[in-house]
DNA sequence: GCGGGGCGATACTCTATCGGTATGAATCCA
DNA sequence: TGGATTCATACCGATAGAGTATCGCCCCGC
């Protein structure tokens, strides 16, 4: 069978245009170099030097598969490089689980960072629930899920992100719009736009809770599966909504987004799911550059659990 | 060292995602490809594989080296089948010595009738003359070369490609433009245009002895280094002209092609040279093709020797 | 909870072959 | 004609690839 050595040998005569000067040149005596490029012409079926008392010169044949050997070889070791890069998680891919409002700011941020540092690295995003992340991270379909208010579990890690300050969205018609800041107890009057109940502990429940705090129960006027659309159904005046900071970047005509008050400021989590048993090098790198965005935004703490 | 035997073993083992059933595909047991494995993720310096109780699954430098080895596999499939066509003389270059009448019908039917058979072999034309075409053969250069008239050499072989009549070109205002056919001994009194005596045998020497023949010794009105410089110098009304039959492709205004009478008619060759001593395969492919072509328009005969 | 089955890893042996040395055969040149 | 050069051949020792036997591990079922 025809190995790479065979090639390496035909390159080198083939370059030399002399057996006994690539014999020198590979480092091994003349004879065994003879008998390999004698196989070679025997497994391929075909003369690839002919030979002279000056040395050997390269058939029809010989400048074809010197052609191709010089190609396959600079291949082979592209090929271990790289094979090489990847065990380094310097490239390959890292699919990742994303929810709707993580991409209007944060997320974005964290992957630029990380496709700065591995650009041969190809980023795949999975708009998946939060129930959904975990199987899919389970079942390594995807190696880091994005999202807020996450529960614990035994076999998957988390990392908070960023924490977000809670904004009220209300329509400019409203009373509080030309207010600088809003205590969510101002809004006991008001009917509340929420988003649906898809994965327990959801925004739902954090929501909630506050009101729960400030002594009253929120009056949902409306449901809605996305915090874009909950924005724009308060522009309709259907009610009121909070937000994380973040989709504040979501610019609509007739609302003003209001920071909400409280001391301290009651934080939302945008927090990154990893399995722990997942030990692709491409996600430690991410890992990597994740603590090193963590540390540049001084993110502490553990998510919440409610 | 990486051989393609790990290459090998290793795509098979990344496509059963099981050592012992990759084993029993390639014909070999378990152990030994255990051990190539090893060795490969030693020499790469990279895990290929997480091994399980249930197989084995690819890791990402696993999955990055699968596309590649299989890349390179196939490569070398091709090579060698590549390189094996060479040796038959079914792919590679045919470089070919030219020269101007020649091109204006027998060597592109020749080539192209090589060309058919043969698609995957450059042709490569080099006008010569006649001497640097033996020169060129002898070196290499070139593997066939086309001329008129050649001489015999102890290692230059030669075969009629094609005999051609001989035309008389003359104006249009000549007494003889209106006849259908026109003896040489006819032009005693008319100013000939010759070509130049690149190379002896010429065609100089050829009409010269032609005349000699009927008796007389030609005007040289003036000498070209081009068939085509003669037609139009005839035009012009510098003299006459005497060229092969395939000259008469090229379309003059103010000329008259006249055929030359002679029985039996005097024919002018288009012969083929090649070294003896060049054994390319494709050389012999060629001397195929145009034995061929011999046979298609019954070909007989060696080369004039004057 | 224990034993059987399946999978990969290890230990050991055998042998094919790779590479080394010595030498031969052919050719060229002085 | 003899030395030098180049590739080919003969033979030998060492490496390593392939085989057999076995281990270790884990899952699964009784």
């Amino acid at each position: 069978m025809i190995e790479l050595r065979h090639l390496k040998y035909f390159v080198a005569v083939a370059k030399e245009l002399s057996i006994g000067r690539a014999a020198v040149a590979l480092n091994i005596s003349q004879p065994p170099l003879t008998r390999q490029i004698q196989q070679l012409e025997e497994d391929l079926g075909a003369v690839l030097f002919v030979r002279s008392v000056k040395g050997v010169e390269l058939t029809d044949a010989g400048r074809t598969l010197y052609e191709e050997a010089r190609n396959i070889l600079s291949l082979v070791d592209l090929a271990s490089e790289r094979t090489r890069r990847a065990a380094q998680g310097r490239i390959g891919r890292l699919d990742v689980g994303i929810f709707g409002s993580g991409m209007y700011d944060i997320i974005p941020r964290v992957l630029r960072k990380f496709r700065a540092a591995f650009p041969e690295v190809k980023i795949v995003l999975h708009p998946m629930t939060k129930d959904a992340q975990v199987e899919a991270l389970r079942q390594r379909r995807i190696n880091v899920g994005f999202n807020r208010l996450v529960p614990r579990y035994p076999d998957i890690a988390s990392r908070v992100v960023m924490w977000e300050r809670l904004y009220i969205v209300v329509p400019e018609s409203d009373p509080l719009a030309g207010r600088a800041e809003v205590s969510i107890a101002e809004l006991v009057d008001s009917p509340f736009v929420l988003f649906p109940k898809v994965a327990r502990p959801n925004f739902n429940d954090f929501v909630a809770s506050l009101c729960q705090r400030h002594g009253f129960v929120p009056h949902i006027a409306q449901e809605v599966g996305e915090a874009t659309t909950g924005v724009a159904l308060v522009a309709s005046g259907f009610g009121v909504c909070i937000v994380p900071e973040s989709v504040k970047y979501f610019r609509a005509d007739g609302v003003v987004y209001l920071p909400m008050t409280e001391s301290p400021p009651t934080m939302l989590d945008v927090t990154c799911l990893y399995c722990l048993e997942d030990n692709s090098p491409i996600l430690a790198e991410f890992l990597g550059v994740l603590e090193e965005f963590r540390r540049e935004n001084d993110v502490v703490g553990d998510p919440h659990v409610l």
